[in-house]
DNA sequence: GTCTATATACAGATAGAC
DNA sequence: GTCTATCTGTATATAGAC
């Protein structure tokens, strides 16, 4: 029997819900009483929808991952390299402002040790990140690159990225202004294009 | 009374445990049955040396966020300032190496929205970057580093250096390697080398 | 100082009425 | 589908013996 209209709402609702209080206090600082607050529900009724806390923590992972490797694989094997990559900072970094909070879970995840995607990393993401970095390895022979390790190159976008949005307190804090992503998109693009121009 | 060897034993051990704990499942998601454990004490004994759960939170910490901050402190208005940056990456990365526990302890306090320390990242904090913020803005203007946004710029070093230590699980499942350490020293050396090298 | 036992609250999850 | 009531485990913290 195909979902009803308040059947997809509830879990839509639940869905965010569970992103909002997982994304600030992680799996195991989260409960169901504030999850089924947030989402306007009763407890019961949450786990009509969702068997377990954990299937909600889980069906949260599952649809990051994607959206989270989305940028690294929408480098373009054919563009100009330099491009190309600022390109991927200005991508991800939109990830960063659009969903902060997803941003977030995953940290929490990252930090508490992976338990529930330490699988993922070692296969996809790691064959993901070989495959560019062995693009951007490409390009620096090629001369079209400045000289830098693909791996901590890759590595310092999500670092610099992502620090947006999980550290946002302490961003705000320290830069009194509201729109930080701004000055960052600035300064990122600066930082990357210094790095990676090929020199002369 | 002055503290017995065995009382500042057990306060150490009660400490670590917590960092241990605390660092990896944030203050929520910690319980005290686990730093017990890992202290090897009683649940019970353990409140005898705190208070409360929340006073070992605290107290780790306190004494967490002056060694955090004293690398900026160390930044010398004298020295050669390309120089003085490249040594505050590679102090700050030397922290990340050492304490590794101390900054996914200080990352999970800001993901969950810094209850325990907002105050102080307005104030000591603030401050403590305006100043250094004020530094770099003066080394540019007299030509000496290149044109960069001070604030950007000193979070950068932040979020990539913290990287190391906060997102491990993930940094080991990319690189492969037993030490991302020795890698990433050279790599961000290079980084903040070109970004900050006061141009032709 | 350190333990066993326990008070009290809250967690995730289920039963069963409607 | 959604609720109230509740089961069961586990959490922080305390009482009191030793």
């Amino acid at each position: 029997m195909p979902e009803t209209r308040i059947q997809s709402r509830n879990r839509a609702a639940i869905l965010d819900a569970g992103l909002e209080i997982f994304s600030r206090y992680g799996f195991r600082g989260a409960t169901l009483d504030q999850i089924a607050g947030e989402a306007g529900l009763s407890k019961p009724n949450l786990l009509y929808y969702f068997q377990s806390k954990e299937a909600i923590h889980r069906a949260l992972l599952l649809q990051l991952m994607d959206a989270w490797l989305e940028p690294l694989r929408d480098i373009d094997p054919a563009g100009e390299p330099l491009d190309e990559m600022l390109d991927y900072v200005r991508r991800k970094l939109a990830l960063s402002r659009d969903y902060p909070r997803e941003s977030r879970l995953f940290a929490n995840e990252i930090l508490s040790g992976a338990p529930h995607i330490d699988d993922t990393l070692a296969s996809t993401l790691r064959d993901l990140v070989d495959g560019a970095a062995a693009l951007i390895a490409d390009w620096v022979a090629e001369g079209r690159l400045a000289q830098v390790d693909p791996h901590h190159t890759i590595m310092s976008v999500w670092a610099l990225t992502q620090h947006y949005a999980d550290f946002d307190v302490q961003v705000r804090a320290v830069l009194d202004t509201d729109d930080p992503l701004r000055g960052a998109e600035a300064h990122l693009t600066q930082l990357f294009d210094r790095l990676l121009r090929p020199g002369a």
